[in-house]
DNA sequence: GTAGATGCAAAGTCTTTGCATGTGT
DNA sequence: ACACATGCAAAGACTTTGCATCTAC
């Protein structure tokens, strides 16, 4: 399977050792499209029979966040803090107050902003963070039928 | 003192009930322009004089919330929630990831934005939370001193 | 008078850390 | 071989909760 050679070398371009922990955290991370929890990386390991202890999940997310090559974002809505594979496709989400799907959105319209910010206050700017909140579709329905009091 | 009053308004037409603790940290919310935690509105009120406890900041904070006088929000720098009393005025901020201050931006890109998703997937918006890292002015200076290696 | 607010202490979560052991290079 | 990764248990930080007492309405 190549692609798990592609997460050794992703790790030692990096500057990081090798080791099967982080291959394993890597793939997880692979595996889903949408930001997870340090616990559910741990739960989705041992339900496959991978063991790894829960603070070594931390630690690896650690260095994967210090290195780059995962995104660290924290959600008012949640408690604990979700961790997301950079790909470099850039995009941001709409959160279903209701169910916490996340839907990705396409378009990013921070670009012109950002050079705007830069040009007129000196700010350098490194990234952004940006989520829409809301609900979906199903829990307009739940909602409209509940709440009618 | 006539925005203590304009305080016991604000809670009662919120349909919360009006106590000290309340207003206190509704004027700690409204002297602080940027987003604090729970734990520094509590030692703001103690270092004045006026005893609360941290459980009551966090469930007071939990009300005005509730009712959309305050919002939480929640950094994936720091540990712990912010809260920011809900101008009317909508407002995002620069935040350096140097010394982590914030620094407002007057405009707010995502109104079209948000037109055109909920047209196009149905999603319902209700907010948004957008944040932008970078390094200020100052920050970048001492980095480039330290850097230099 | 009563529902709800508050204080205090205890419990709960999520996350980090110390230390002994194991492992990649 | 040696620096660094890992597991385990304990500690830590932040937040919530249970319960008795007090207070706004």
């Amino acid at each position: 399977m190549e692609s798990e050679k592609r997460r050794g070398e992703r790790l030692r371009r990096s500057g990081l050792k090798c080791t099967p922990r982080r291959k394993d955290v890597l793939r997880i991370l692979e595996q889903n499209s949408q930001p997870v929890t340090a616990e559910r990386i741990f739960m989705a390991l041992k339900e496959e029979g991978t063991g790894i202890s829960l603070s070594t999940v931390y630690r690896i997310l650690e260095a994967l966040a210090e290195k780059g090559l995962v995104l660290k974002i924290s959600s008012a809505e949640s408690d604990g803090a979700l961790f997301v594979l950079n790909r470099r496709v850039h995009r941001h989400y709409m959160v279903c107050l209701g169910c916490h799907k996340m839907l990705p959105v396409d378009e990013c319209p921070l670009g012109d902003l950002e050079k705007k910010l830069e040009r007129e206050t000196g700010f350098a700017v490194t990234g952004h963070r940006l989520e829409i909140y809301g609900y979906c579709r199903e829990c307009q329905k739940a909602r409209s039928k509940t709440n009618s009091h």
